[in-house]
DNA sequence: GTCTATAGGTCGATAGAC
DNA sequence: GTCTATCGACCTATAGAC
């Protein structure tokens, strides 16, 4: 990708970090970014293909981290996966805020939930295969939606204030344990 | 609450379950409501007065919900309540619709945050408590945070079509019987 | 209490120069 | 590729009549 755009799309995930996709006036990304809202409109035509591709952004970024989890055990990558987006560091934060909104947003915007739905079967996917490898002796698929919808929770409720970050992963490992033994 | 006022909420309720909370525009609650959009600065001082009463009018109708649950065992009741969410009646979609958008409006807005908490502490009591009667031995406070908090994210990727209601429940009853056996 | 009419502001989007 | 300048649509909020 073209240095500029990721400029903008790092410009557009911290706006929508800070304000929510309701936030994300295309002003608000060019100030964030230092450049003029016409660029904006040179590389990504209009607000909704800049959401697009910010979503998709997002969702590499994600898969990324995914890829740097390394464990000793099944069980101990299955609990860096799950906490994934339970970390207090800037870059989690923001990235969990941003998955936060999008999810929040496709329940009104029908063009962002096919993409969703595919990270999320991904996610789950991922999850699931972990699962497998515990020898653990359940329904992996079931366990990944559950344990991956659970976090959906924990990580809105803890960004919304009604939840400690601790707390959330504490119910966190106390599901896992309920789940996989 | 004056009649008319109670109009207006209601509507607002619908607009917000259609259109989200970005989709707040006095403009549509007032033509959805039959009024004159002055009608609502009337009553209500501005938009954001507008919010935060259409917030505590949810708050409001989601307690009623609860009171009205029975049922033979606690077992049972304790499925009413955790599925009150979950469910494809007009009126409690567009609930849970407009709640995951309180939830998620939360998150960028610190007036919101208070209420929130508070609403979700109600709920967790209410869960935990009978989850208490039903004598399983578990940490009844844990589990309740768990099975509120993961009915929050089925009900989350149920309203933005990452998975089907039917699946939600199903999964919702897994988690039940594997928390309380 | 309720309306019509409109002021005043914000924001997405484009034209045109460089 | 990037900018400045600006149009036009839309939206909140208010003034003033009834």
């Amino acid at each position: 990708m073209p240095e500029r755009q990721q400029q903008i799309l790092e410009a557009a995930v911290r706006v929508i970090a800070r304000n929510g996709v309701r936030g994300l006036r295309v002003e608000k990304i060019s100030a964030e970014a230092g450049i003029s809202t016409a660029l904006i409109y040179y590389h990504f035509g209009n607000r909704a293909g800049l959401l697009r591709h910010t979503l998709e952004f997002i969702n590499d970024r994600a898969a990324v981290y995914t890829q740097q989890v390394s464990a000793e055990t099944p069980r101990a990558e299955l609990e860096l996966l799950l906490s994934r987006e339970l970390q207090d560091s800037e870059t989690v934060r923001e990235n969990s805020t941003a998955w936060g909104e999008l999810r929040a947003s496709a329940v009104f915007d029908a063009a962002l939930r096919e993409p969703l739905a595919e990270s999320t079967r991904i996610w789950v996917g991922e999850v699931a295969e972990v699962i497998e490898r515990t020898k653990a002796k359940v329904d992996a698929v079931a366990v990944a939606e559950r344990l991956t919808t659970l976090v959906e929770g924990l990580s809105e409720r803890w960004l919304s204030g009604s939840m400690t970050l601790d707390r959330a992963q504490e119910l966190l490992k106390g599901a896992i344990a309920r789940e996989i033994g």
